[in-house]
DNA sequence: ACTTTGACTTCGG
DNA sequence: TCCGAAGCCAAAG
C-alpha cells in the first residue's frame, strides 16, 4: 500500500450513502491534484470502496457496458438521482470538509521537498 | 532508468 | 452531443 492508494482509498470512504464525487474532486481532495487516472486505478484494485458513488468529471458514468448500468442502478438505489446521462453535481456532489489534506504528511524528516510543479 | 498503462480531463471541431 | 488528440502521472514490469 503506496501512501498514494491509502490517501486516494481513505477519500473514496468518506464520501456518504446518496452523494458522489468525482475522480477529479477524489484526487485533490486526497491531496494528488491531476492525479485522477489514479483514482480510477485504486477503484479497480482495492475491494469494498464505495466505487459506485466515482464519477466522471460533469457528473457522468465514465465506466462501459454492464458495469455502467450496474453503477447507475446503485446510485439511484441509494437516491442518487439522474438528468439524463448524468448526475447533477451541484445537488449530489460530496463537499469534503477540510477542503483539502495538504500533501503526504512525511513520516520522517523533512528531507526531501522538491516543487509539486518544476515546469511550468 | 525506461516504457507502458489506465474506471481521467480538457479542448477543438 | 459525440469523437479524437493531447496532457497527465504514479505504478508496474
Amino acid at each position: 500500500m503506496t501512501p498514494i492508494i491509502a490517501a486516494i482509498s481513505a477519500t473514496i470512504r468518506q464520501v456518504p450513502r446518496g452523494r458522489v464525487s468525482t475522480y477529479g474532486a477524489i484526487a485533490k481532495a486526497a491531496g494528488y491534484p491531476r492525479c485522477a487516472r489514479h483514482v480510477g486505478r485504486v477503484l479497480k484494485e482495492v475491494r469494498g470502496l464505495p466505487w459506485q458513488r466515482i464519477l466522471g468529471s460533469g457528473g457522468r458514468i465514465s465506466l462501459r457496458g454492464e458495469l455502467a448500468m450496474e453503477q447507475r442502478f446503485l446510485l439511484e438505489a441509494e437516491g442518487v438521482r439522474f438528468k439524463g446521462r448524468r448526475v447533477d453535481l451541484q445537488e449530489f456532489e460530496h463537499r469534503f470538509a477540510t477542503a483539502s489534506r495538504q500533501r503526504v504528511p512525511d513520516a520522517k524528516g523533512v528531507p526531501k521537498a522538491k516543487p509539486l510543479r518544476p515546469k511550468l
